[in-house]
DNA sequence: TATGAATGAGGTTTCATTCAT
DNA sequence: AATGAATGAAACCTCATTCAT
């Protein structure tokens, strides 16, 4: 869709946002209308899917005016980007939250992996939604996106090198393979419910998968931990 | 969308594609033209995603006019729907043709698994496309797709059954979080090849995350087995 | 066209054209943009007919945009149902307010024959569409476009009645009969104009259609009235 | 639709048919196609309605392929066209072979009356088909199937004059309107008939329209005939 | 600032007509 | 002569966006 290779520097998905433009000048409406259009636009875009999706839809979800929309933001792509920053940022900011105070590397690991896993089932139709309409945005947002992505994964990625420097996970693993084998093994809760819940409970879900997990990466001195912790003697 | 939880026998991807009405009478000419249709309608939707391509876009993409692509098929979804079943069809059977003649449990499990990443990493975008669109369909085609999903992944499953009970994998490992993990491994390389690519080959994805999974479940005697494949002495 | 026999409980046609559903809220403006629409379709229907006329054509005739139309109206035949309904209005309207303050029954059947006949032949076309297009509308439209008729006939059919009642006409005359003879025999100077029209005045057509008519009817007593308000010794 | 008001001598309705230009030499091959096709284009035309109908529709209803139909015809005009002009020649033709014999006036008139209507009563879906799309041909063939009308309303005005001439209807009778007041009484149990079927049979709509319109026009004489005619002593 | 009526470009779909066989 | 597949113009309708209030 885009032919020109720019060469201008990439914005980040925040300065993105920010960078939206508004009609109305004070902030604090800004912020607060951009809330709550963005939580609308959210809802509409997984109940229709981002084309099928009309303003109205998302007028009606927030209780406000089509026009009031067109206020805050330029067009129907910005909705997309701001529901997609949205759903990404709270997935970020939930892991710190939920590891805070969990020190010790595997015990780490293993509740990074836990929250991650925890937070996409939460609201799958959310992932499901980053996933299928990431790809609507243009280039630009699109990259910003990916980047946020990025960012997010090196919160799990912080923890396995930590692993590896305590000497629980063997050293020539690859992390970034690691990486995305926890992410999609996250996201495929969230995507593959339809087949997956009717077989199996998301703890059992999490446990098997962790188990499967560590199973390839771990030491003999991480499996020895890995037994303290769940009472196994064996991975 | 679909309010009425009919009782109605479920029909297959391929009865509900033997269904579609055409114009046309002469079964050969219909076989040859929905091929060709069905191959630009894959096409246009990568370039334009389903929504936002026309059938105007396909038309140009097949070298047909507008009006001969609504003589093959009812409507849009239509061309959607043999679009997805197609580009399903050839990753099921891509499989059996690539594991074919090998029959050591171990191989076959990692001969399986190289075919299906292998298959998906060579056309990642029609791998995307099923995941982006597969949602835009009606109910009863959204489940006839998802039934050729659980059909595919039965040949992942079953080289996973014949480790276990050839002894080569854990006893106790859950086949169906297995599967998916492989699934995601494969589908993995062509979503996340923005990120991937750049930092490795599919050769060395594909046997660090292999030699991941198989370290989850391999008992001793897979282990042993292992090193005598890849000529290493531990995975 | 349509199969199944519903058993509703038939609307009539003030009924349906309420429920026909708009997207402006306001029912002041609704009811004069419907109104302007309306007269518009008429216009573009009697000059193209009813299928030919495309919606571009009503737009234009309404000197407003053609997405203006799908804000008042779900569609086409929307368009039309609500044409005929005002047409059929404005005759049965028509009437009572003609024959108003006539009380003697001879000559008030005979104003409303006189008025009938005028008001259709002061708008022929809308006659002439009338009896074209309600067969293209839907069953239960149509119906209802049935009803108006038979209680515009019911006009007719109580002056017949009094007349009857007073000794006037004949006690055995078929009112039914009767009635449509005197519709068609309106009509007919609307749908024949192209033979009648050159060769007599309304006038002519009216005084000698009506002595026609009255002549197969009335008694000796009706005739001697009709003596006197013609001023002609015999009908 | 056409503003030109042409000079050119006007061609009746059958040197237009003749005129309609075919592909096909053989004339024999024409005339027996031709009479295929528009048999399956009146069927096809009532079914439908002119406008909705398609080619297809009445190909199919004539067993034929949709190219053949353009072999014998220029266009679909010209199917409407030929599908009146068959429709409006049987009802000319019937007439006279009905009323072969009867000699005496009264009696002849009241035999051509009684055959309009029974033959429009046969057919009311193709009298209501040349009411409703006489309309949507071009001018010229409206001005050559209005031609049609007028001849078979000659058929009526004949025995009306004859009665006249015999002095059993009144000198002073308007017989254009006398002839219309027929055809329309006939064409309204065609067109009216979901009113008037369910409440008489066409024997009592005749009888009773009869002597309702002769009622109008009789002189003395003429009643006193008509009494032995029918075994009344009054019309 | 907020509203929602108005606009019109553009998409899907149909179907009269053509033409290669 | 007969077929029916192919064409593409044009219709209906939707909906992102604008703008007067």
């Amino acid at each position: 869709m885009e032919r020109i290779a720019s060469n201008k520097p990439k914005r980040t998905a925040t300065e993105i946002a920010e960078q939206i433009k508004s009609l109305v000048e004070d902030p604090k409406l800004v912020e607060q209308r951009r809330k709550q259009i963005t939580k609308a636009a959210i809802a509409a875009f997984i109940r229709h899917g981002y084309h099928p999706c009309t303003i109205r839809n998302i007028a009606k979800q927030a209780q406000v005016s089509v026009g009031l929309i067109y206020q805050y933001v330029g067009d129907k792509e910005d909705l997309l980007f701001l529901a997609l920053v949205e759903i990404l940022r709270a997935y970020k900011e939930g892991i710190p939250s939920a590891v805070a105070g969990v020190d010790e590397p595997l015990q780490r690991f293993c509740t990074v992996v836990r929250a991650y896993c925890t937070i996409h089932s939460g609201s799958p139709d959310a992932t499901t939604l980053a996933y299928r309409e990431t790809a609507s945005l243009s280039k630009e947002r699109r990259d910003a996106i990916k980047q946020l992505e990025v960012e997010t994964n090196q919160l799990i990625i912080d923890p396995i090198r930590a692993c590896i420097a305590a000497g629980i996970f063997e050293r020539h693993i690859n992390e970034d393979v690691l990486c995305y084998q926890i992410v999609m093994f996250s996201h495929t809760w969230a995507l593959k419910a339809w087949n997956l819940q009717p077989r199996m409970t998301l703890e059992t879900y999490l446990e098997d998968g962790l188990r499967l997990m560590l199973g390839g990466v771990m030491t003999a001195k991480g499996a020895e931990q890995y037994g303290v912790l769940t009472g196994n003697a064996k991975p």
